[in-house]
Formats: structure tokens, sequence, C-alpha cells
DNA sequence: CAAGTTTGACTGAATGTTCAGTCTAGAAAA
DNA sequence: TTTTCTAGACTGAACATTCAGTCAAACTTG
């Protein structure tokens, strides 16, 4: 009783759903206290159901966890496809992939929080499980990455680089963005290094861009479920 | 008794050689089993003391690990200035940042693992004191890479970037690859990672590079103590 | 110099807390 | 009724930290 899911849900609970809950609940555990620190007390109290029904769930602590960070990445991964598919040019995807990472406020799902990869990624140091996930995230987008340039060059719209190695610089630049982000650093700001970025893509793959629009990309929904 | 330090100490004790024993230590278990797994009894084995005695040092667990990881920065970037000093050129003094960023070869400390920068980068997000480490050491090589480029220039090695964007890519792009390399990316290792940064280096400050050399820089001892 | 005294490094054995995971049993579906 | 969910109380282990001292070297002081 009381159960009181974020979006709205209120039935006691079906299954499937009862898990995403708690998937959910614990990436807001996660990204509030960090990966070590989260326990299955708060993950429950966060979801509003007792201990024994997490662990009921998903068998150890270790498994929730896990599980929480693939579904975070399967979930930014599909919120990420269904974005680009509205967008009419690869300029204009490949801007939307770092506006995706790089501004906290055009996020997808209420859990925010770029803090969570850096845990993800000390994460995947000691869990190969976490690192599996972290490497096939990686991998995806950086093909992604390659097919958008690919996709522009076909178009006119790029210059003839070299498509895989401009994903590998994009990346990891995006990568290193996050760091700072996350951290705060006064330098580096989310609006510095959206502008970064696309000054990086735009010289690199010769268009012009220009900062000044953007900022929070209005609050469309973004993919209603599933 | 049967004091083992691993550097040829051998008497009880002084004091300051004790704390730097156990930072040392600290730093080590930090890196093989990752900073919330480090455990007061771990790091003591490690230095061959007693539990209680790290806690005679420092205060608490928390207080050993963010000393530990001052420790390490500091000595971090003291090996940096003092292998810079040696050599001629900003092009060179620059290779010479890349590399010990991005080549676990070229190694200051036996403490390898560039892991240990992951677990950095996350305690820093929760951390406050961390935290404050942390922006202090990416202050200090931003600016460390700015002047270099400033002196290249006077010099007439590179062709005039503004230093300051400059360092602030490098410096981003080289976090990203650091996380690429401690997980042991498949496509990214840290010979193409120091082939990646240096071809972007040269390329942004219009000087020519090739890779081929290098690989692990002799093991000059770098920093004997102090 | 010898006998006493202080001081700081150091330890082993508690103590107390924090959790992950278990167990029992009740409620709800099927 | 049987199966599936769910909760509350509980247990056992893992640790951080504390405590009450030991030990030896370094100072006294006669």
């Amino acid at each position: 009783m009381t159960t009181r899911a974020a979006e709205g849900t209120d039935v006691p609970g079906t299954a499937d759903q009862r898990r995403e809950q708690m998937l959910h609940a614990a990436l807001e555990v996660i990204s509030a206290r960090g990966y070590a620190d989260t326990r299955i007390a708060d993950v429950a109290e966060r979801a509003g159901v007792s201990p024994a029904l997490v662990i009921y769930y998903f068998k150890t602590k270790d498994q929730l966890l896990t599980e929480a960070i693939r579904y975070y990445e399967d979930t930014w991964y599909a919120v990420g496809q269904s974005r680009m598919a509205g967008l009419p040019t690869a300029a204009s995807r490949l801007e939307e992939i770092v506006a995706m990472t790089v501004l906290p406020e055009a996020d997808p799902e209420p859990v925010s929080s770029l803090q969570l990869w850096l845990d993800f990624w000390a994460q995947a140091a000691r869990n190969p499980e976490v690192a599996g996930v972290r490497q096939k995230s990686d991998e995806r987008w950086r093909e992604v990455i390659g097919a958008l340039v690919l996709q522009g060059q076909e178009a006119g719209e790029f210059r003839p680089v070299d498509a895989g190695g401009f994903a590998i610089y994009l990346s990891t630049l995006m990568d290193g963005l996050t760091i700072q982000i996350a951290l705060e650093d006064p330098v580096v700001d989310s609006t510095r290094a959206f502008e970064l970025s696309m000054q990086f893509v735009a010289d690199q793959l010769g268009f012009d861009w220009k900062p000044g629009r953007r900022r929070r990309s209005s609050s469309r929904a973004a993919m209603s479920e599933g």
C-alpha cells in the first residue's frame, strides 16, 4: 500500500513493472549517494517497498546494481535513437548526441546526474559484468557517430575524414567533458562543453556552427514507455 | 619487527616515513581493490603494521584515503616537473606529459594503474576534500600545458593558437583516453592513445610528429625521495 | 654512569554498528 | 488450494574505531 511510483503507476505492481520501478529507484539512489554507498534499504525505501522484496526480485545486491546500470545504458541509448529519429540532417543528429551527453538539462528520464557515469566507469574497472556493459555502450556510440559521419559525407554535408577515427576522438572528448561537468569544474561548465564539442565537430567535419541557440531543448517527454 | 618496507628502509619508522609508507600502501591497495573496498586492515597488512597504527596516524579511514589521493597527485605532479626539466623543446615536454598520462609503462612510482584515476573521479563527485584535490590537479596541468604552448610559440615551434583553449582540449582528451585505457578498451589501447594524442597535438600546434619511437621510456627511477 | 622517569610508537583484544541476506508467515491471485 | 507476492523481524559477518596497555629509546638526576 501507499505505493507511490514517481511516474503515476499506482497498482501494486505487475512483476516487470515492479522490477523497473526498483531499477529506477536504484539509479536514483546511486546517483545521489554513489554506487558503493547504495544500500538495499535505500533502494527499497525509494521504491516504497520492503528490503526483502528487493532481494526477492534481484537475488543479490550486486545483481541489482549491475542491472540498474545496464538498464540505464539501454534507456539512454533508446532515448538517443528516438530523438535522433526526428532530426533531418546528420549535423543536427550529431548535435543532439553531444547535447544529450553534455547538457544535463536535455536529459533522458528524471534520473539525471552525469555523476552516474563516473561511478559506472570506476565500477567497470573491477566488475566484469559492468565492464561488459560499458564496453558495449562505447562501441554502440562510436558506431552511431561513425554512421552519422558517413551519412553526412554522402549527403555532402561533411568533408571526407576518417569516420572511425573521428568517432573515437569525439566520444573520448565527450567522456573527458563528462568528468569536468560532473565534477563542476569552474572552467568547463556544460554550456562551454557543448560549445567546445560542437566547435570541434564543425571544425573537423568542415561545416559552420555558431553557438547561441539551445540551452534547454524544451521539455519533450521523450519516450513514453518501453 | 619483521618490518619490511618496500624501499629498503628497515628501521621501526620515523614518523614521517611511517606516514608515507602507509600512504604508499594505501595507494597500492586502492589501485588493487578499489577505493570503496579498501579496508584499513588491508593497508595495515600491506604496510606490515597493525590496523590500530594506521588509525593512530590518520584519525579516520576517510582521512587516510583522502590523504593518499592528495599524496598521489602531488607525487605525480612532481615527477612530471622533474621529467620535463630534462627536456629541451616545448614539443618534447608536451610529449612527455602525454606519455606520462597515457602510457602506463612510463610510470611514476610502482603504483601503476590508471584505474586509480577512475576511483579518484568517482570519489570527487561526493567527497569535497577529494573534489578540491582533483580540481587543483586539473588546474595545475592545464596551466602547465598552456605555459608550454606559449613557450613553444615564442620559440617559433608552434603555430599561434589559443593556449588556454588548447590546454582544455588536450587535458580533456587525455582524461577521456585514460578511461579507455584503464578499462582496456579493445579499440583504444595505450599505444593508440598516445598516437592519437600526439597526432592531435601536432595537428593543432602545427608541427610534425611521427609515431614509432617510445613504447617505454627506459626505467629512469624518477625522483629518489621527497 | 646507573637508577628512575617520561614519551611516543605500537599492539591485541574488545566494542558497536551497519548491512546483506534469511526466515516465517500473511495476503492476494489464479 | 496452490502459487505468487510481500513484509517485518532477525541473524551473522565484516569492519572501523576504541582502549588499556607494552616496549624501548631518550631524557633526567644523583
